[in-house]
DNA sequence: TATAGCTGTCAATTTTTCTTATCATAATGG
DNA sequence: CCATTATGATAAGAAAAATTGACAGCTATA
């Protein structure tokens, strides 16, 4: 199964160049002379890559970023660049890309990092596991989620304080639903007893939190 | 309400010079001496916001990036720099530095910095809101991910074949299922009843597989 | 025209989730 | 020691979610 790659390179002789050989080590590469080029195909259709060159005329690599994203929020992007600095790097990583290559470089390095970048990208789905299915139904009361909430910001609580700061009433009614947060893994408690948050818990929050931005 | 900011700088003067003026700008500051004091600290204690320098005897800032982020997953991370690279740039935003900053600076610089940084990683929780109720409640349901998960692979499809992906024998059964993603937002329909992610939708299925990282 | 397939609505029924009351044990303070 | 508070388990009943069946309208094809 071959990794779909949306190149865009406005040098000719380059891009030809690329396509003949990355299509040799298995790629199949749609070409793109310029950054909205690539835009409109990222839009039309699904790629597992981006080769987005950073200078280019018009809009460059790294405006065009965000467009792809949009379009495409899983792919993984490298940028390749002769002329890096440290502002337009942060800059490209903040709008999205995974990695940098400097020019020149060399196919097998190009090859391996664009393999590298997938291999990170590509996440096993296991939205249907087990598991997966405790942790959304945990996630779908609300003071269930107002509790994880208090022990991000809280970190360790007691059962009566944490209670109290969900503002739920009857203790037994909070007593049910800290069991599910403690049986999807979520939480847990400390020796005394002291409630805070799980490992996975700490990362699920804090990606439902981050998804805001 | 002040900003609680762990500062990591090696050189004495700079480190008292910083403390001292973060404080008049209205920041907490705890400072380090190096990187592995910053780690305990993050541990310990919460804070909105990380100065660490790159350079340092001992564990740089970079690599000290990974296990502040551990710690504390919603940490705004600046790092400062005299001698920054496009590679070492890239490592520290793949590790969860949000930005750089090169010495020398000056303090006004800085200070936009920080609040700048934590502004963008402050973001309001709606994990209660009567919207995340309609989300979570959707999520709960395995049929309703595995729609979405098909949706993501192949971004538009017709109502009985989404059906069949998804494994469901009852077309009515699906039905109520996916009016269930549409009243979340997660899920819409083109005028000739394609059904595809909404832009929520995508960036939520993206946030959860990514997750998984 | 008749038939098959697609897509959707509505409501009765079933299943799952949640609330509440009761009870128990442990810990703390006067 | 006693009273109070904290913390937790269990089960019945209430509420919410999901399933299922009946029906409907639309489109395409023979």
């Amino acid at each position: 199964m071959n990794l779909k790659l949306l190149l865009a390179e406005d040098d000719d002789d380059l891009r030809q160049t690329l396509v003949e050989a990355l299509e040799m080590e298995g790629f199949d590469v749609y070409a793109c002379v310029d950054a909205e080029e690539a835009i409109e195909a990222a839009e039309n259709d699904r790629f597992d890559l981006a080769l987005l060159d950073m200078i280019m005329p018009g809009a460059t690599g790294i405006e065009a970023i965000s467009n792809i994203v949009r379009s495409q929020p899983n792919i993984g992007i490298v940028i390749s660049t002769a002329f890096g600095t440290v502002a337009t790097a942060v800059d490209a990583m903040k709008k999205g890309a995974h990695e940098f290559i400097s020019k020149p470089f060399d196919l097998e390095s190009l090859v391996m990092t664009l393999k590298r970048v997938h291999a990170q990208r590509t996440t096993p789905p296991s939205l249907a596991g087990e598991k997966a299915d405790k942790v959304f139904a945990a996630l779908a009361n609300p003071i269930r989620r107002q509790t994880l909430l208090k022990l991000m910001v809280h970190k360790r609580l007691r059962f009566m304080d944490l209670c109290r700061l969900v503002e739920v009433d009857n203790h037994t009614r909070f007593n049910f639903h800290i069991r599910q947060l403690k049986q999807a893994s979520l939480v847990e408690q400390s020796e005394s007893k002291v409630y805070f948050l799980t490992t996975e818990g700490k990362k699920l929050c804090a990606s439902l939190f981050s998804e805001q931005n």
